[in-house]
DNA sequence: TTCCAGGCGTATC
DNA sequence: GATACGCATGGA
């Protein structure tokens, strides 16, 4: 990663990134395609608008000490996936996916943030969940707080048309507002611990903590497992998932799940 | 109209 | 512990 400051720009230099692989594959629900190559969108309260491809980006309106602080870690632009690439492709299913789309990266989102857009996920599609959490954002102005949100009902939620995931919502908000579920704490736990945790809150089964585990809290070895890559398990892994991928299984899920989805689900 | 969407809670065995 | 079913909402 290599980068420079233009005038109120930062240009940045990554050969691993292609935005249409990170910002619009159902990592993140935070983020809107505006043209060709071209997004905006949000991590928490910091918006961004970014371009570019081929190893050339644009982060327009935004400061060198935004860039370092907020968006190098949230495209983990410090992480060689050039290198994860090439310890997936001795799998023969991995290397496939991994040449599928190669500008994949996980992104780490904050866990409050990923708590509430993979609750909204649960049942639901990706058009709806971007809709819903565009409404809520709107409706406070910014992302809200736990303590906000834990002052919300199911009725004063109903402008979200969240359907049954605002009372799951509001739990969460709750739990996490008063520390019963302490997301920092969460966070240096061990994987099954810390899942165990977030399994408290009503709506977070094991999917839905894996996706938070994955990307609110960076811990890799979270597989998140959904119907898409259930197909993949039963098709290529029947044995179970090579366990010299364990510690980063997550980020080697993130090119399965586009792969499957997008071009298997295409051949149907 | 019917089906389905990056699941989960609950009931039942 | 495994399995079946309902669930709000809206787009296809």
């Amino acid at each position: 990663m290599r980068y420079s400051v233009s005038g109120s720009d930062i240009i940045l230099y990554e050969d691993d990134l292609v935005l249409d692989d990170v910002l619009d594959t159902g990592q993140t629900f935070r983020w809107d395609k505006i043209g060709e190559n071209r997004y905006f969108g949000h991590c928490l309260d910091k918006a961004l608008e970014i371009s570019g491809s081929d190893g050339e980006f644009i982060l327009k309106n935004t400061t060198e000490e935004d860039f370092l602080n907020v968006w190098v870690p949230y495209f983990d632009l410090e992480t060689d996936y050039s290198a994860l690439r090439k310890l997936y492709s001795e799998d023969e299913t991995l290397k496939a996916a991994c040449e599928f789309s190669r500008g994949i990266r996980l992104l780490r989102q904050d866990s409050w943030e990923a708590l509430v857009c993979f609750v909204f996920s649960s049942n639901n599609n990706i058009a709806r969940i971007k809709g819903i959490t565009a409404r809520l954002a709107e409706h406070y102005g910014r992302f809200p707080t736990a303590d906000e949100l834990s002052k919300e009902t199911p009725e004063s939620l109903g402008y979200l048309r969240a359907g049954f995931r605002a009372g799951y919502v509001i739990d969460a908000a709750k739990k996490v507002a008063s520390k019963e579920v302490d997301l920092e704490s969460v966070a240096k736990l061990p994987y099954e611990q810390a899942k165990a945790e977030l399994m408290k809150i009503k709506g977070v089964g094991p999917k839905v903590a894996d996706c938070v585990l994955l990307s609110g809290m960076y811990m890799t070895e979270a597989f998140p497992v959904d119907v898409w890559i259930k197909r993949v398990m039963e098709e290529y892994y029947k044995g179970g998932f090579p366990e010299k991928f364990r510690e980063t299984q997550g980020i080697a899920q993130l090119y399965l799940f586009n792969y499957i989805r997008k071009y298997k689900g295409e051949e149907k």
